[in-house]
DNA sequence: TGCCAGGTGATCG
DNA sequence: CGATCACATGGC
């Protein structure tokens, strides 16, 4: 429930929306979430989603979107930034009872989920697995500069349509550099685009259950990425992605044994429920900044 | 330099 | 089942 005042409005080729709590764009694009932003050198960020090209930052409560109309913004950018969820309410949920959390939610307290398109989430969520972020951006970088779909000059190019990366071999990633998992990319592709993306995106109207065994049927999907593509492709937000840093806190801080992951998850459903994703989140970034390897 | 990174599949007991 | 290993690459 949001009780403050919110206003948007219309500026030269942009948005500005005041009043706007829990938001912090280091926070939201530096998360781990996603991908395809980049800090500007004002300290803005700009990047892409669903083909559309946005600057973004926030000041004071001001969040401004440069590239965007009111239309797009109400039809789009709000959606994809969560703008309808009360964040605020979410961490103190969380965060009770919770001294490790309290102080989570308190580092990251900006982050925002960002709803991304299933498909993205999929390709750069397999991508991840066993890397780093720069390296993950850098790979991600080459495949859209590669095979997504240019616009005009300015914009950024798309995320590769399933029917491109369906249709590619081996040697045309080799120029990407991603190890051994240019097969699970170019395998799931096929596998999406065996029916046109219905059964992926039709997993954004089933139960969580459905759409975890129906993505771990892919190859080069396992539980981690999984439950990523689950948590910020298909807004299942009772997920609980663990990764390495996850295991981290939740053995150090939680008293969990370090290969314990259904202690982890059960811990989560049981203390988190249908917020664990939001918990998840904030743990993991708090971890990544905090922790040492 | 050597260890590590938002792990997974294959194999073996 | 659970444990173990190979896998490709570059960030640090």
């Amino acid at each position: 429930m949001i009780t403050y005042t919110r206003e948007i409005h219309e500026i030269e080729d942009g948005v500005v929306i005041t009043g706007v709590r829990d938001f912090n764009t280091d926070h939201i694009f530096d998360c781990g979430q996603c991908f395809r932003w980049e800090k500007t050198a004002s300290g803005s960020y700009r990047g892409i989603a669903s083909g559309k090209t946005a600057e973004i930052w926030e000041e004071g409560g001001t969040v401004t979107i440069k590239g965007c109309g009111i239309r797009e913004y109400k039809e789009f950018w709000h959606d994809y930034l969560d703008m309808g969820t009360d964040y605020g309410e979410i961490k103190k949920i969380i965060s009770k009872d919770d001294r490790v959390m309290e102080q989570a939610c308190e580092y990251g307290s900006g982050i925002r989920l960002l709803r991304q398109d299933p498909w993205e989430a999929l390709i750069s969520f397999i991508i991840s697995q066993n890397s780093n972020i720069p390296r993950i951006k850098r790979c991600i970088k080459w495949l859209c500069d590669m095979y997504g779909e240019k616009t005009e000059s300015g914009e950024l190019p798309a995320f590769p349509a399933f029917e491109v990366l369906s249709g590619l071999s081996e040697e045309d990633l080799e120029g990407g550099r991603f190890g051994y998992r240019d097969k699970y990319i170019i395998r799931a592709s096929a596998e999406i685009a065996a029916d046109g993306g219905k059964a992926l995106y039709g997993m954004r109207e089933c139960d969580a259950k459905t759409a975890e065994k129906y993505l771990r049927s892919l190859h080069g999907v396992g539980p981690k990425v999984a439950n990523c593509v689950l948590l910020f492709g298909l807004q299942k937000y009772g997920s609980f992605p663990l990764d390495v840093w996850m295991k981290r806190i939740m053995s150090r801080l939680y008293g969990f044994k370090e290969n314990d992951l259904k202690g982890m998850s059960a811990y989560a459903a049981e203390h988190y429920g249908m917020y664990s994703g939001f918990a998840q989140q904030y743990l993991f970034y708090y971890a990544r900044d905090n922790l040492s390897g």
